[in-house]
Order: structure tokens, then C-alpha cells, then sequence
DNA sequence: ACCTGAACACCGTTCAAGT
DNA sequence: ACCTGAACACCGTTCAAGT
């Protein structure tokens, strides 16, 4: 029924991604994976040669997510310490009220960050950007003494929690104003 | 087929809302409306008399998850002022640590809370009895001169943030021995 | 007023069969 | 090696019919 000019995709597995990535903002985190396979006119069962399961493919998502992150974060690098810090925190929110989806799962329980590896390896590699932000305030002088990793996790926490309380539409009315840096002043003074 | 004893459940929206706060923990946010009604021995189409769809339902579980939450967070009334705002910080994870399902779902941005009133309410009250420990410690002198909504929400983010990572099992291996307050110390000194 | 039974359109997943 | 077609068990949701 189908020609074998278009009945071998040429790289079905990214396209599969890059597809998954548009309806994942699009519909949300509970996109079906029947349906990426639909509108890029492939069968039902086309994603499972390259996808052990619906799990892995979601994985495969947040992997790309955490590589653009991680690219995301990588700035400020021109300014000084404690300048740099706020503008990678300024970056985070950004890309967090950006790709809401993709943050969400990206962060998601669901176990598709936790076991797939490319995914972990991503995740780690964005932690490293903000530990190196951390480690250049503290040599310049703030907040001495404490354990960078420990600082660098809780100033992840902050913006994490900055993120989802944000994205969730959960943030009280006057404080929507400051999500792009001044936050980190009320903990970071 | 069925006796007109059982025909009509004693009470089945509460019932219903009990068993799939049940399920919420043990097979996750993504439970089915269907295994739900199934276990309490009820028809498929049963719930649809008591909820609207399945985000009502849902709503009705987080709502019933922030009630919960508030009661956790009323805590620490007898501390002074700065180890009250502590014991919060302590009680706020300890109840994500042991739900973690539910209040991933408090939280979630999937229309749950949103939009359900009743959801919201919970939560705004939840959200008040952090602001009263944060007004409490502010007037004892912490943090002075900043807003104390803006605090309080900052308080909150911190918090939620730190469930997040730890609930999503993302916390480095260095840190995970001081979930239960000592978090606090880092930006609360 | 509340519940059932059967149906509908959807979903993830499997597998023999096609190219 | 990669994809299809058809099937299976599941899902949310609707609605006429039962109590």
C-alpha cells in the first residue's frame, strides 16, 4: 500500500523527538505517543523499533530539555560573581516560564528522568553550571564557609520552587513583578 | 441483578474521594477513574454522578490533600517566633516526604488545583499560616523592611523547591542528611 | 435521585506479516 | 532493519435503561 521511497523514514527517531517536543507544549505533559506517530503519517506501532516503551520515549524528551537548559544556563560568564549568579537565576526562570511542559517534565517523578541515563547525565552536567556560578560568588566572598554543594542545592531550590509555584499559577498577585532576578535578593543579600 | 440494598452506595462521592486518595499513593497521579470506582465494587459510569469529569475528581483529592497540608502546618504556636517559622519549614517536608503523590498533585499545573475552587481555597489557607509565621518571626525582627508576602513567598519557594528535588530523588548524595530543617539555615541566617 | 450496561473513541503495546 | 495492520486490554465519557 505504501511506496518504499517513503515507507522507510529517514531518521524517524528524531523526528519522532522533534515532534514529541511541539505537541509536548502544545498538550501538555500526557501527550500520546499515538499520536505523534499520527501526524507524522507513520503506524501506531512505528515508535516502539525506536522507544522500548511510552517511559522511554518521555525520557528522551527531557534529555533534549535538559541539553537546551544546560545551554541556557551557560551565561553571565562575562560579569562579575555575584552578578553571574543572578543572571544564570534570571536564565532559569526564563526558560522555566518559556517551556513550561518541558520543565515540568523534565522535573517529573514519573521516572523519566530518574533511570534514563542520557537524561541523568544532561540533568547533572546543568547542576555542574550552577555549582561553577556558586563556587565564583563564594570565592568572592559570599557566604563563606558553607558547603558549596549544599549552597548550590539550596539556591537550586529556590528557583525550583520559584519555577513551579510560578508556572502552577499559584504566585500571590503582588509579587508576580519580580521573577526575573530580584527574587534572589530577599535570600541572596 | 443487584439487590436495592447496594444499589445506591451509603455515601460513594466520599467513599470514592477515601479509595482514590488511596490509590494517589500507590499507583501514582496517573490513576484511572475506572480502577477507582472497580475496587469499590461500583460501575464505570458511577463516579460521573458526583464529578464532572476526571479533573473534578482529582481536584476533589487535592483539595481534600491541602486540608491535610494546613493541618500539618499548624505547628510550632508554642516556639518562639524564629523556631516556629523552623518547625513550618520541618512540618512542610516531612508531609511532602510522606505524600508524595498527593502533594505532587496539590501542585500540579494539569487544571486540579486551578481552577476548582474549593482546591484553591485549601491552599490559600495553607498559604496563610505561612504568613503568620513569617509575620511573627518579621516582627521579632528577622529580615526587616521586606515585604511580607514577598518573604513568605520566597519562604515558600524554598520549600518547594527542596520537596521537588528530594521527592523527584535529584538530591545530591552530600545533602539529603538535612531535609528536615537545617535547610533553613542556609538563607534564614 | 442514583446506579448499571453497553457503547464510543481513544490509548499503550504486541506480533505476525509486509517492504 | 524497519514499518504496517490488526488485535488486545485498558481508559474517560455518554446515555438509555433499570432500581
Amino acid at each position: 500500500m505504501k511506496s518504499a521511497r517513503t515507507y522507510h523514514h529517514p531518521d524517524l527517531r528524531a523526528t519522532l523527538v522533534a515532534e514529541g517536543l511541539r505537541q509536548l507544549e502544545r498538550v501538555g505533559t500526557d501527550l500520546s505517543l499515538r499520536a505523534v506517530a499520527k501526524s507524522l503519517g507513520v503506524s501506531p506501532a512505528a515508535p516502539f523499533r525506536h522507544f522500548a516503551d511510552r517511559a522511554e520515549f518521555m525520557g528522551a524528551l527531557a534529555a533534549e530539555g535538559f541539553v537546551q537548559f544546560t545551554l541556557a544556563l551557560t551565561t553571565g560568564r562575562e560579569f562579575e560573581p555575584m552578578e553571574a549568579l543572578k543572571a544564570l537565576g534570571s536564565a532559569y526562570l526564563g526558560f522555566a516560564r518559556d517551556h513550561p511542559s518541558l520543565y515540568r517534565l523534565m522535573f517529573s517523578a514519573a521516572g523519566y528522568s530518574l533511570n534514563h541515563p542520557a537524561c541523568r547525565e544532561a540533568a547533572n552536567q546543568a547542576f555542574g553550571t550552577l555549582i561553577n556560578a556558586v563556587t565564583r560568588a563564594q570565592n568572592s566572598g559570599w557566604k563563606p564557609g558553607k558547603d558549596e554543594i549544599t549552597l548550590a542545592t539550596a539556591y537550586w531550590a529556590v528557583l525550583h520552587g520559584w519555577a513551579g509555584i510560578s508556572g502552577d499559577g499559584l504566585m500571590p498577585p503582588g509579587v508576580t513583578a519580580m521573577d526575573r532576578g530580584e527574587l534572589l535578593d530577599v535570600y541572596l543579600s
